[in-house]
DNA sequence: GCGATCCTGGCC
DNA sequence: GGCCAGGATCGC
């Protein structure tokens, strides 16, 4: 699915969006719609003009001139597409958004992990999806001292399940946040509890610089994220130990293991992370 | 905090 | 046929 890197990429791919007025709004049958209905949603964007896509953690925001705002998540293989019209129709279409000039945004989701909601508010405090996000993790606003004290309110989380919590901070997920404790040669089993001040801050830099360089390569495609074009990203050809295990991490410093961890795959660098 | 669960598709 | 997958929520 896309973390941080690739919603951030398609969020610049997306750009700039189409001047011209949404002319029709298109939601399938199975549309991934929480705390909000078909109407609501049509409603909202129908005859609006977009005024900016920005972006918190893994949700993309679509603001318009109107009095609410549309937010997605991609799940897992969700995808977000600008095509001309005529376009085919592509398979689990779940929402287009059809704009005067013929230019459509295309949202597909194969297994609908994503969620398409709406807020009214222009800081996202009235969503519940928003709600529950802690500051994103690129925001320079986080300080390493302010993330130390989020992160040491979970003194019995592993280190890996705190790089997931989205409450803590925003944007991490299975990839970067294997290379975040990689690079920053940390054990992903070791406890907040067990870890310094000076480790959390190395964690926070090492997962910053992770997800700086997946948006320098347009984000990491494994199989399914393309970005707002359909183009794939290059960051998979430079993981350390991401989906290597039984081969040495990509820069020859050690060897990788896989284990499973909190009901997903961790792969580390037994000998470097400690 | 942890495991089960929501889905589809691809691969062995 | 079974297992695995880039996520997040919900219930214990």
């Amino acid at each position: 699915m896309p973390e941080l890197p690739e919603v951030e990429t398609i969020r610049r791919t997306l750009l700039p969006l189409p001047s011209t007025r949404i002319a029709n709004v298109t939601l399938s049958a199975v549309a991934p719609l929480e705390h909000c209905s078909r109407q609501t949603v049509r409603r909202a964007l129908l005859n609006a003009q977009c005024t900016a896509l920005t972006r918190h953690g893994k949700y993309l925001l679509l603001w318009t001139d109107r009095d609410a705002g549309l937010v997605l998540h991609l799940g897992m293989t969700g995808r977000l597409l600008r095509v001309a019209a005529p376009s085919p129709p592509a398979p689990h279409t779940h929402c287009e958004l059809h704009f005067a000039d013929r230019q459509i945004v295309r949202y597909t989701d194969p297994r609908r992990f994503g969620t398409i909601s709406l807020t009214h508010d222009p800081r996202g405090a009235d969503n519940p999806f928003l709600q529950r996000l802690g500051p994103d993790y690129l925001d320079p606003a986080l300080r390493p001292e302010h993330f130390i004290v989020r992160v040491r309110r979970h003194p019995r989380l592993a280190l890996k399940a705190l790089l997931l919590h989205q409450g803590i901070a925003a944007g991490m997920g299975n990839i970067y946040a294997c290379e975040a404790l990689y690079h920053a040669a940390l054990d992903p089993c070791r406890t907040v509890a067990r870890c310094s001040d000076a480790e959390l801050a190395r964690l926070l830099h090492a997962a910053r610089h992770v997800l700086a360089k997946g948006i320098t390569h347009g984000g990491t495609t494994l199989r399914d994220y393309v970005d707002g074009h359909g183009s794939r990203g290059a960051m998979q050809t430079f993981l350390q130990v991401y989906g290597r295990d039984g081969l040495s991490t990509l820069d020859g410093r050690g060897m990788v293991s896989r284990f499973p961890q909190h009901g997903r795959s961790t792969w580390f660098a037994p000998e470097i992370q400690r």
